[in-house]
DNA sequence: TCCATAATTCGAGAATACTCGAAATAATGA
DNA sequence: TCATTATTTCGAGTATTCTCGAATTATGGA
């Protein structure tokens, strides 16, 4: 179960218009974008990019919320932590003292509640 | 040259076999493992496997050392650091420090030298 | 209600990725 | 040198993914 979302939010981000968009979605930060607004930013198509939107948004990677016509789409920085850890679980076997900062940083709460993390 | 790089190491972090030898290597450590051993312990066809390190390696993410007759592979979590940091770049646009805690934490040292991190 | 705008869903074609058996390379020891 | 073990490379078949045009759904305003 964690283990398919985690491999669901890695396959997403390591296609490349999918990865920008999400680069794009954690510089707009609380804010977010519409989904025109990313498509007229990154030159791709409606159709294309609600696809991309669309497996972004089942991973738990971006979150959209409704605003009259538009649909506002943000980057979601929880999950990105959740990977990290995934990532890093167990990390040097019998001594994983030595990778607990590593491991911490991810658990840290950053942002002050912006990007709801 | 950032960008392919991140993106190659997403896209091979998102596939179950390649995801499956990651975090063995992570869990394993400094010690590594032979593509033997992690073929037995995975359960997958030295030859598949093969093609799978050879994505993990040409992305940097995993080491690739001969020891006799063997091949010793290790997560080298300095890549790991690098892919957070590029994914969380320029975060919350106009508020960088709501996410400084979040990067630091991708800068700091851990792991004491172990995995080359 | 009717039209225009915003975004998504559908279906199909082209490209890419995954896996495997077979063959090749590398290193060790008799 | 020859046989054995460890791993990689090659080629092909199958499956998955990406992109696009066309059609559809949803919202807001005249």
């Amino acid at each position: 179960m964690e283990k398919e979302n985690a491999l669901n939010a890695l396959a997403a981000l390591g296609q490349e218009t999918r990865l920008d968009v999400f680069r794009l979605l954690v510089k707009a930060g609380n804010e977010g974008m519409t989904a025109g607004a990313i498509s007229d930013a990154l030159d791709v198509r409606p159709n294309t990019l609600s696809t991309h939107l669309g497996a972004l948004s089942r991973c738990g990677l971006v979150q959209a919320e409704r605003d009259g016509r538009s649909i506002c789409y943000r980057a979601n920085l929880k999950t990105m932590r959740v990977l990290v850890t995934y990532l890093l679980q167990d990390c040097c076997g019998g001594n994983p003292e030595l990778c607990a900062p590593f491991l911490n940083m991810a658990k840290t709460a950053p942002c002050d509640g912006a990007n709801d993390c």
